[in-house]
DNA sequence: TAAACATGATGATTTACATCACCAAAAAAA
DNA sequence: TTTTTTTGGTGATGTAAATCATCATGTTTA
């Protein structure tokens, strides 16, 4: 890991530098460290104890909920520059979800106690952590919604629309996922989904092959996702 | 409002009192307002501009998200003891629920730009909220995907745990909402609720007159709540 | 390279629950 | 009071999507 590198990481990590000072930083700096992953690795177990702070340099990150029947829903891909896990983290003693990497992943892991210590000494800091986590959990926790009482078609463009929006950031992408997954995280079936996709693209709402997506009506999307 | 009761009302506010200081509490006690509502009264409205920060005195108010077909979802019931809309103040410039209650209630309404100040400058108290939030909405996202893929008995089930465990905490109580709220509550219509509520009593699980609950064999209820 | 397993895809069948229609009782408004 | 509206309740019907079954293709692993 070259200082160059490094350098970039802690911009992502404290993108705003008039909140922390450059003692803190430091002090964080001591205390971390980068760990590899390789697509499918499991980062973090529902029901193990937290530990460290967790924060994604680079990769994809799916963050589950395992359900009894090996069933699991997917609540959201995770993306660089964003922490993982921090509701468990500060909201009980053990994780409430599981983590994987969905492609080779780097995660920052920082000492928590360090971490704490500068939360509890700067207030502007962790407001800002406050704002930042209230945005997220209000996104998961609409979605969650959002998904509750759309049917299929609705459930399917909203998915293409999180891809296309939050994680692409293009009409154009390559998904990640299986189509189970896919499925574990519209909020249906693997069956369900895949006549759903089917139906889009013989609809020639999307162009479809494999894993590649190419949205082409954007419009229609959008409205399948507002009446759900 | 006598001052023994607004001394009562700062040891809720602030329970830990190693936290915040004497001074600090003076700082919100100046800038605060205690507001009668009535049940039924909107405390706020989804899609307003955010501007108080609100605390629970008394009553109960439910926080529910107003959907297109002027259907509605409750998300929870919140208690005395408890803040209103955080996740909202914080996350977002609107409201992104609304809340109204469901019994008279006394809310006390806080400076925001007060309070702000404090969270800047006091990081153990900011650190502290940050926890208690994430517990919070742990927990309204737990709900959310127990309802998911719950059936019916399963969700009645948890409706009835919720009122017993969370609000009442006795095995017998009096329902505070209409079947139809209840079914907004419960993620089903009002139809499926009263039918399974019914059955509920035929087999002898729970006594139901009118509002009135008495649950018989809390462990069926407990089953049916974890098988689903 | 074959064997074992995971993934993608379709068709047929079942079912849980929403929807619709209606009425009685209670509560609110006139 | 009477009228109107809201709430609680039940039966009949429809349907979206889960489930089940099966197979082809792709991917590990032995």
């Amino acid at each position: 890991m070259s200082k160059d590198k490094k350098g970039d990481l802690f911009d992502l990590l404290f993108p705003d530098k008039d909140i922390i000072s450059k003692a803190e930083i430091d002090r964080i700096r001591a205390g971390c460290e980068i760990v590899q992953f390789q697509k499918k690795d499991i980062i973090f177990k529902q029901n193990t104890l937290t530990s460290h702070i967790m924060f994604i340099k680079s990769g994809l990150v799916k963050i589950f909920k395992q359900g009894k029947n090996n069933k699991s829903i997917i609540l959201k891909i995770a993306t660089p520059g964003n922490f993982l896990g921090l509701i468990s983290i500060f909201g009980e003693s053990t994780f409430q979800y599981s983590a994987s990497a969905i492609e080779d992943a780097e995660i920052l892991f920082i000492d928590f106690n360090t971490f704490q210590s500068i939360l509890t000494n700067n207030g502007k800091y962790t407001t800002s952590l406050l704002k930042k986590l209230s945005k997220e959990n209000l996104y998961v926790i609409d979605r969650l919604i959002a998904q509750y009482h759309k049917q299929l078609p609705g459930k399917i463009a909203d998915l293409i629309l999180y891809f296309s929006e939050e994680i692409y950031h293009s009409e154009k992408f390559e998904l990640p996922l299986t189509r189970n997954e896919l499925a574990e995280f519209a909020g249906t079936t693997k069956e369900s989904l895949i006549r759903t996709l089917t139906e889009f693209k013989n609809d020639k709402i999307i162009e479809l092959e494999g894993k590649k997506v190419n949205i082409r009506s954007m419009d229609i999307i959008k409205t399948l996702s507002r009446i759900g």
